[in-house]
DNA sequence: GTCATTCCGTTGTCAGTAGCAACTATAAGT
DNA sequence: ACTTATAGTTGCTACTGACAACGGAATGAC
């Protein structure tokens, strides 16, 4: 019966193995696309919060605005988002997708989930399901202690 | 009854949300150490594999050797890593820790798992010990793609 | 109404991440 | 001995990410 510091240190390890396969993965099936991981993460805020200002993409990425300024300007180059000014006030921008950045955006997470689909192909749905749940769970966890 | 394409897609989104919020914890636990989290992840491969070639901890960490030729020199100018010419191998080189870089490891470490910790403290232990199944089995099923 | 303060986004700078290609030196195969 | 393969380093390019300083716009105090 393992202790809770012990269930902590296992439970680390385990999520530690997962990130970095997870990581690789992703920046494999991201990359041979148009965009990079954080320019890709960028796409997949915008499409899940809809337009946004530049300091409200940043609160969602847990980036610095100057980072998010920065990897902005690479998807405006590339034509995937659109910068419109505020009307309600001067200093402030909405970001939203361009056709081709929601085009583009459906593809690679397309891709993405093919592959976690051929990598739960093994298992049974039962296991996927129960993962589903913990994984959940353990992000709302970690969330709350990140948050406030 | 969600179809394989569906469960797919959101476990696919429950790792990411995982992902992220870890990835962000772990940033903030080992940078107000001496040390990047690359590096830091060399440490942590050098503490598991023991004393390593450089090509095999670049395959390791799936870097590239240039890379990983980098972050070793960040770690030996801060003197936590040891560069020992292989007798045997005048072109390879033996690289292991130094007592400061397995103090600094242990460091991170406890802290790292003390989050942890913290995190699980209001889970119940069958869910911990169920979620570690079930990661531990993702993870395999993802390495079993990646690798060969 | 003006002036200080705050807020929004950009830019400069610095350190780190990451891969590819070119290079040196050593080792191994023929 | 000559070719080929391997080990590690370095040059280059692009991206990541934070902090600080800045200019312009909004807001609050008076």
């Amino acid at each position: 019966m393992p202790s809770h510091q012990e269930r902590a240190d296992e439970l680390y390890e385990a999520i530690n193995q997962l990130i970095r396969v997870h990581q690789f993965r992703d920046r494999d099936c991201i990359c041979c696309h148009d965009v990079s991981v954080a320019q890709c993460y960028a796409l997949e805020t915008l499409v899940k919060r809809g337009p946004l200002r530049l300091q409200a993409l940043a609160d969602e990425m847990y980036l610095d605005k100057s980072t998010t300024s920065r990897v902005v300007d690479a998807l405006l180059r590339k034509n995937y988002v659109l910068k419109v000014p505020d009307p309600a006030d001067q200093r402030a921008v909405q970001l939203s997708l361009t056709p081709a950045g929601k085009a583009l955006y459906r593809t690679i997470r397309q891709d993405l989930v093919t592959e976690e689909a051929a990598m739960i192909s093994k298992l049974a749905p039962e296991v996927v399901d129960g993962a589903l749940t913990l994984i959940r769970q353990l992000t709302a966890a970690a969330r709350a202690r990140l948050g406030p």
